[in-house]
DNA sequence: CTAAACTGTAACAAATTTTATTACAATAAA
DNA sequence: TTTATTGTAATAAAATTTGTTACAGTTTAG
């Protein structure tokens, strides 16, 4: 569940790549993204638990980012926002009187977690400046 | 959207692959699961849309592998099931009067379907049969 | 030192998506 | 020819995501 997230953060973290020695607001950022602005910051106050952009109070205030974006691997951002195991998870309780559902929970934790794995090494391998980059 | 789905048809698949030779109903497979039948039923009609799976109606109906498990690769099921894009997409439209909001739809699919092949290459060397074999 | 422009946060509403339920025609075996 | 089952549609309920409103707290600019 929850996805759009990526693509948020993603566009936040552009955004603020694209203006250095600048703080920018929420409701800047909302603009472009085309989302509420309250989303935008609680989408900032995830980023900035996870060290990759802060944020300014108070009038001019908003947000830049944490460190330089040659230093932030798409993979922090990908460990920033997720939620769930990438190929999902069951909500109901499989029956544990069959020997399948009894086990399949777990086999497929470790199977998503063998995917994600490859996943991150993937991102990994792009920093932002990178991603930026591609924007004209 | 729409995750969970790669579980259900992973769990019944397995369920197909415990049951050699025999036919198994919809009834039996969402009791495992612990989900409606009329569910398995539309997941059932996925899989055989991708020939996976094969059905009988009638009574003593039910499904049955299309082939065997050992020609199943996982990375075949996640594409059975697979509706967007792993990294998400934007519900909204950003905003096109900003050069960032212009492309980065475009970037992000790129960047999405790059970290697809990844997972896919992960998971195509798997097959059903070894997912199988580690129920006890 | 006060008004203005922000962030942070909560509470709630609306929209969307997912999951469940009910119902029944069509099919095929027993 | 009855029974068990699939296929399928229609609808309802539940869960999740997204949006909105409101406002206290913060900071800077004038």
């Amino acid at each position: 569940m929850n996805n759009g997230r990526f693509s948020i953060s993603m566009h936040i973290l552009t955004l603020l790549e694209k203006s250095p020695n600048e703080v920018v607001s929420s409701e800047l950022l909302a603009g472009s993204i085309n989302i509420n602005p309250v989303l935008v910051r609680k989408e900032i106050i995830n980023l900035r638990k996870h060290g990759l952009v802060e944020s300014r109070e108070g009038k001019s205030g908003g947000s830049y980012l944490a460190k330089p974006a040659k230093e932030i691997l798409l993979s922090e951002v990908y460990e920033a926002v997720r939620q769930n195991p990438v190929l999902g998870q069951n909500k109901n309780k499989p029956n544990p009187k069959c020997p399948v559902g009894k086990q399949i929970d777990k086999h497929l934790d470790n199977l998503s977690i063998e995917v994600e794995e490859a996943m991150l090494k993937k991102l990994g391998k792009t920093t932002l400046a990178d991603f930026s980059k591609k924007f004209n």
